[in-house]
DNA sequence: ATATCTACCTAAAGACATTAGGCAAATAAG
DNA sequence: CTTATTTGCCTAATGTCTTTAGGTAGATAT
């Protein structure tokens, strides 16, 4: 028989590309043995165990993120880099809801440190140079940034923005507009 | 042999409860049985489905915090109420985070409408009157407290803030007092 | 006391995860 | 080019979870 060339990165490849079709909780080991058509436990000698495969999956789709943002964000500063840093997000997200519902894979403290994750932080903070804050400041900007992307985008591809006016997307404008104001209000030492 | 006495909701509630101390993915139908000493199957005289006793563990959440958050709001308005109203989320997702994490699963658009979702938009809108927002930027602040909020915990409660300065109750007061501001400063026409 | 109902049971089948051990295809050594 | 070695994928088997079908005994009504 000929053999079908798996590796650990075709198979968090295909795994990203099924959580896309099908929902990141409906990816198994089994699903993707289906798809590229070997025996299940032809799998387990390139990923340890399904646990494994699952935060492959994550880190992939938070450095998949990560280069998004970090293209949006070359060559802009100020408002506009925060709008291009959003709808980067929110636009991987919604192209990619599988792998974004992967990004949110809780990871271990060590994986956490080795992943894109802290790279995201570092690109918040560059957006945030042009908004001026001290310390401790802009690590509390980081992290209601993180916070309004990450909790805006998943209720909206929850659907809990549906059915209701007006749409999402001039919620997400408004939001991030307003963010840009909060930001700029906050600027160096600015109380209440 | 003595009969256990299960009901739907003794399932739901017992099903909550597991969920808090072992996560609410790990709440299976198998686990349930094993802390009420039945069979499996005999649960199926009362749930439906795995997914329907998950299902009904969400709903349950879902009432539950817009039940503390009710109790939260009562007598307060303006910068008080936004505080009450955040805190309450907060710190039942830090209490129960199995049924903050139930509170996330996604229902169909059906079970969402009667579910206790839209009473949370409704505590929103409670809570925004003293805002005194326009339409459509009362519907826009509706779903940037609900991101933020949703978002921000979320993350904290995976670790994101974990182990990096200043601890995250600093960033969640900076962050809501930054809200009210914002939130303040778009009462009525007030554009830019 | 008998009849009905139903809560919980046993049994069985199907899906997924995982491990152990085997064969054949790719690769390296002669 | 042949032989030796590695290793990619296979078969087989076990355990867990979900779900359905049909039975029994304990609760309830007559």
């Amino acid at each position: 028989m000929a053999r079908a060339g798996l590796t650990a990165e075709r198979l968090i490849h295909a795994g990203a590309e099924l959580a896309d079709e099908v929902g990141f909780a409906q990816v198994t080991v089994s699903a993707l043995a289906r798809r590229f058509d070997v025996q299940v436990a032809s799998l387990y000698s390139h990923v340890k165990s399904s646990a494994e495969l699952k935060t492959g999956i994550a880190l992939f789709a938070l450095a998949e993120l990560a280069d998004r943002v970090t293209e949006a964000l070359a060559g802009r500063a100020g408002k506009d880099a925060l709008f291009a840093f959003a709808n980067a997000y929110r636009d991987y997200a919604r192209e990619h809801p599988g792998r974004f519902a992967a990004a949110k894979h809780p990871l271990d403290a060590e994986t956490a440190a080795a992943s894109a994750g802290p790279r995201h932080a570092q690109l918040t903070r560059a957006l945030l140079r042009a908004y001026d804050l001290d310390e401790p400041d802009q690590t509390h900007a980081v992290r209601l940034l993180g916070g309004v992307f990450q909790g805006f985008v998943t209720l909206e591809l929850a659907g809990g923005f549906a059915h209701s006016s007006p749409d999402a997307q001039q919620s997400w404008d408004w939001s991030i507009g307003a963010l840009d104001a909060l930001l700029r209000n906050h600027a160096k030492t600015d109380g209440e």
